[in-house]
DNA sequence: TGTTAGCTTTGACACAAATCAAACATTACT
DNA sequence: AGTAATGTTTGATTTGTGTCAAAGCTAACA
């Protein structure tokens, strides 16, 4: 959150989020449809958000971890328009919408705060949408544990290993790939020494490598 | 925009949106790197959005039309990260953001519109990530081709006929194929009757064909 | 502690879309 | 009006990823 603020505005900033929420493994945060009252900043544990088709089909729209904030979709049309599934046992602040907003107006650098929050979802989906547009699999999956090593890292984790909390068929649905081949390509990988994988567990071995099949795209 | 306000108020928000700019056919809006300063508001005209990679990739990113908004993409960094182009010589609303902002702070009805409107472009963003991550080439052309007469429409075109702003190469970039399948993909609509094609110009022969083909995904 | 259910890996094969190539149509320019 | 540049269509072939199938691993539960 923004710095500059007074002691007492500090205290009505956290007024608004003072809710806590734990929300199980596999349960829903929202789901598609939901009426929309509020925005979830994640204290702990990781989320996928996702999108289905009639016919069944799931598409992984991203996955947040701690300090990240999920809930933007429902604001359009007062519902949301996605699911959130905790992929372990986690805790958000319920941040009531309307709060946000009345407090926005009074404080400047939150009002600007949330505008860059919204922005920045933007700028990372047509990230994705490049992956999904331009890429080959190697290229995606390289592109996915670059991106995740680089989160974890700015959280205090390792900047090489990684204990994967989704599953290869959630992985290949946000990267647009079967989880056969997302299961190939890790093995790949192995295969070249650039990366270590049991099951859910990562290395990376040879960042650099991985950097370079992102770059040096086809 | 939104209505409720007193004459002076609209007065106000009139003066953000006082600025025009033309650009002509294939130039620059803004650009990849261009320091952001203000929202465009698409009065005639159609825009195309991108990004690149560094060998030289484009994905689009989107198409704009009248009544659009595009430029958000620069409110996180205070700089671009995409490309806006016009594809025929249009017309835009500069907004610059500050004032955007200075005036939302004093009306909430306006404050709620700048939200929904950056809402609705992660919503439709979702969207394009499913079509590319989930859908197959005939499944994409017929969502893509539903969306553009169903906007046409909305701003008092036919229901049927389109003239393509955009050539095969840009659809194919914003679908995630190759030009040559796009243009494949439209003979074989054409061989079954559900559309004319000739250049440019696309008439929907049948829109509940096209309907079935996206809905009745794989 | 054995058993089951869920996830992952690997193999063989099929297929949708990419690539390479050439001809054709249209538009812009001199 | 003629010519060049750009965009489009279509064909032949290749290829990356999907599909189907089976076996292996891990964790949860009775």
């Amino acid at each position: 959150m923004p710095l500059g603020f007074t002691e007492n505005e500090m205290k009505k900033i956290d007024d608004v989020v003072k809710t806590r929420r734990r929300v199980k493994q596999g349960d829903l945060l929202f789901g598609d449809g939901d009426i929309f009252t509020s925005l979830y900043a994640i204290r702990t544990g990781v989320f996928k958000t996702s999108v289905s088709t009639e016919d069944g089909r799931e598409q992984v729209i991203g996955f947040q971890m701690a300090g990240e904030i999920v809930g933007l979709d429902g604001i359009v049309n007062d519902s949301h328009s996605c699911n959130a599934v905790a992929l372990e046992d986690s805790e958000v602040c319920v941040m009531p919408f309307s709060n946000i907003e009345d407090l926005s107006r009074e404080f400047p650098e939150l009002q600007r705060h949330v505008h860059k929050i919204m922005s920045r979802e933007i700028v990372r989906e047509n990230k994705v949408m490049m992956l999904l547009g331009n890429m080959r699999a190697e290229e995606r999956l390289a592109a996915f544990l670059l991106n995740l090593v680089q989160r974890l890292h700015a959280r205090g984790f390792s900047q090489s290993e990684i204990v994967l909390r989704m599953t290869r068929e959630e992985i290949g649905s946000y990267l647009g790939m079967k989880l056969e081949t997302v299961s190939r390509t890790f093995s790949k990988f192995s295969d070249e020494g650039i990366i270590q994988v049991k099951q859910r567990y990562v290395r990376i071995i040879q960042p650099e490598a991985l950097k370079k099949i992102f770059n040096l795209q086809a």
